[in-house]
DNA sequence: GTTTACCTTATAGTAACTTCAGGCTTGGCC
DNA sequence: GGCCAAGCCTGAAGTTACTATAAGGTAAAC
């Protein structure tokens, strides 16, 4: 199998998985003659892991720690939940924090629902009173005091 | 005011406002005899302008236009509306998707409650079986039918 | 024999910074 | 005056997970 036909079987770019293989994610298959990568079956198992680690936003790095496990089924599994529960943590935050910011948006929107001249815009007035350190419709009612309400999880 | 102070006044990283200049977002300011950069209080203005609008997760190419607006105050503020809603389209999927990812993850983490070897983990087991085209924990509940159910918005 | 589809490598670009290397300036202390 | 630490400077490279491009070799069909 060549990799325009594993990429159509896994659905995804020839690149992503040449982008795999240069990482270190997915083994190297053998070569044609020309050079060309031949898949075989195992490949393809390899790759749809990857894909469905990614599917759930996990990291490569995160990724690699699995492919691990993986690889070597008797190491004690407790590794994998944690690696789960803080990725779950890490989703639940982005969650939690993209909410936040959808009201705040939502409020600055409400700012200006007609169409005016930039210069009586309340969404813009509201942007330069809020570096001016004015109050702020989008963060003040939702915020906690500090001074960006959204924050990343690092 | 020299850049450190300004970051500290900002409560942004010194590289960050070099960074801002560099992209011609934030205003040059005058130089010291010794070539240190010495800011004013529009600065700070502008520069809490740029990070507000960050707080909001806006893109600095959107940060650009705004800052356009607030410098030219003349134009039609329609195009701060479109780019509000735009955003707001933005954040709203990204929240819905990341809503449904933390549903995978959970019902992934159901898998392995307690911590025995990799071989036995449920929640490696239902990776692994879902990368052999298994319907698969994390995915088929939520899922529509199609391969892969967290998706980006594009 | 040529077109077409497919494959190869290496390199650069994306977003928004962050880090690093190597060097100058300022201010305090002795 | 000498020394040291903190702070400033520039420019380049690193980060993530690809994506795109350039320039070229190969295989099979027509």
């Amino acid at each position: 199998m060549l990799i325009g036909q594993l990429a159509r079987q896994a659905g995804c770019e020839v690149e992503t998985i040449r982008y795999y293989e240069h990482e270190g994610l997915l083994s190297a298959p053998e070569r044609t003659a020309a050079g060309y990568r031949s898949y075989r079956s195992e490949h393809l198992g390899e790759l749809n892991f990857i894909l469905h680690c990614r599917s759930l936003d996990m990291s490569l790095a995160e990724v690699r720690i699995l492919a691990g496990f993986r690889s070597d089924p008797q190491q004690d599994c407790a590794g994998i939940n944690d690696l789960i529960d803080r990725h779950l943590e890490t989703v639940h935050q982005q969650v939690e924090s993209l909410q936040l910011l959808e009201q705040q948006l939502l409020a600055l929107r409400e700012r200006c629902p007609a169409s005016r001249d930039a210069a009586h815009c309340g969404i813009l007035r509201t942007l330069v009173d809020a570096a001016q350190g004015e109050a702020c419709a989008c963060h003040t009612p939702f915020g906690d005091g500090t001074r960006h309400g959204h924050t990343e999880s690092t």
